[in-house]
DNA sequence: TTTAAAAAAGCACGATCGTTCGTTTTATTA
DNA sequence: TAATAAAACGAACGATCGTGCTTTTTTAAA
């Protein structure tokens, strides 16, 4: 199941040569070191500023080498999106989907994906600003990024739907309804952390998560959280101007 | 005060030939043509997007013609953007500001956002996709977005203080974390009905502000806010399947 | 109506874009 | 090691980009 988008472009004949699939050969190789940068690239200047000119630079290798392994640009940018949603889901779902059903994995669901969007390495998620570059622009890139995100909402959907059968959420809460107001709260750390350069977002953030449990969460469902949480001391969380929350990380 | 952003390129020198500001003379006349279409092109496919050549098609004039106007086409870029906020501005804060003090006013604020956001006409929130789109890319035109959304943001803060002041919010909220949950609903309105396509979302970022006040407002200030929505019937608002609450617009 | 100024057009430039094609260099197999 | 296939390169294409420069047209003042 997982956060399957359909998009499987990987070719991978099987047939004819049975190949040694130990090791890439060179081509897979050097494919998967071009689209790692390609990754970077897109995470900085947007999936429509993605050139093939700026990748060959940054691979030191020549246009046609690079355009050679995807045909074109169209497929480049599909790649990268694939690309970025195996990762994705690797850090953010699958990471996740150890913690126990119910608010305690809701939870680690949302503190990965607040990581993966706020202070990831290369930053900037590219479902967001792909969101926003493709919304107007028909084609297999926007189907593609918008199948992917589909796909993480379904995901999403599945966790709050266990947290309500668990008795961890109210059962008379609209579930399309958390799912908007959570994903604002990522939308709007993503705009003040990376445009805006605000420093606090991200608590933002997270107080924001917390404020939108105590709405929807049973009482039974914020024990739970409680206990999953990591249980330095049992002080109340409390809004103070000293910023020494910051160890609260897994 | 309003919501003015510190970029005043009009130059508009004032001296010699004290001209005769009545009908705009034709320089400036073809500008606001040019302006025009340009805003609805850099709605459609983004800051960054927008390019002379095109605008000149659009407008069929040629593309030094248009460009003569400018001088640069970051100059085109920040004369777009100011142009938007003089028009945001006017629509949405003048719009607003005439409702009384405390929630009504912050509520008609947020209405009007709303509108401007999802359904608008040409739609498309420069803001939004330019936050996304000049978020790694330093230079004027970032430096001019940020003040605008700043200057905006200023005026929610000063919004909510005065709900605070006049007894409609509870003095303990955070007003940073209240402006940051308003702005993630819009933004997420923003992604659902533009990229995804969502119908509802409108009613979702409508919900969300209600509970928005549901945990900030103080019982004055929920009276105050019933009271000065639209009293068709004095029904309590619901969450119901039937979708009938559409009327709901001023 | 004539004249001076402003506005728009026309043309061309260097750069970069995605893409194609033929050649050369690597890597894999026999 | 020789033969064969895959991979990377180099050069060039048409298109479009932003931007200068010169000329023509239009507008505003005398």
């Amino acid at each position: 199941m997982s956060v399957q988008a359909s998009h499987s472009k990987q070719t991978e004949s099987a047939l004819k040569p049975a190949r040694g699939l130990r090791s890439l050969q060179k081509g897979q190789q050097t494919r998967a070191v071009i689209l790692d940068a390609a990754l970077g690239l897109a995470a900085q200047m947007g999936l429509e500023g993605l050139s093939i000119g700026a990748l060959a630079e940054v691979t030191k290798m020549s246009k046609s080498g690079v355009f050679a392994h995807f045909g074109s640009r169209e497929e480049l940018q599909i790649a990268v999106l694939t690309e970025y949603h195996v990762r994705f889901e690797e850090e953010v779902f699958f990471g996740a989907v150890r913690a126990t059903r119910g608010l305690p994995r809701l939870r680690a669901l949302y503190e990965r994906w607040l990581r993966r969007v706020s202070v990831e390495i290369d930053s900037g998620c590219i479902y967001i600003s792909g969101a926003v570059e493709f919304d107007d622009r028909p084609g297999p890139v926007r189907d593609a990024l918008v199948a992917m995100v589909k796909a993480w909402q379904l995901a999403l959907h599945k966790a709050v739907d266990l947290a309500q059968q668990v008795g961890h959420l109210r059962v008379d809460a609209d579930v399309e309804q958390i799912l908007f107001e959570l994903h604002g709260l990522i939308l709007s750390l993503h705009h003040d952390a990376r445009f805006l350069r605000n420093p606090v977002a991200l608590k933002h953030a997270q107080a924001g998560f917390d404020r939108c449990l105590q709405n929807y969460a049973t009482p039974a469902g914020l024990a739970a959280d409680a206990l999953a949480r990591k249980p330095v001391t049992v002080t109340a969380r409390r809004r103070s101007t000293s910023p020494r929350i910051d160890r609260s990380k897994t």
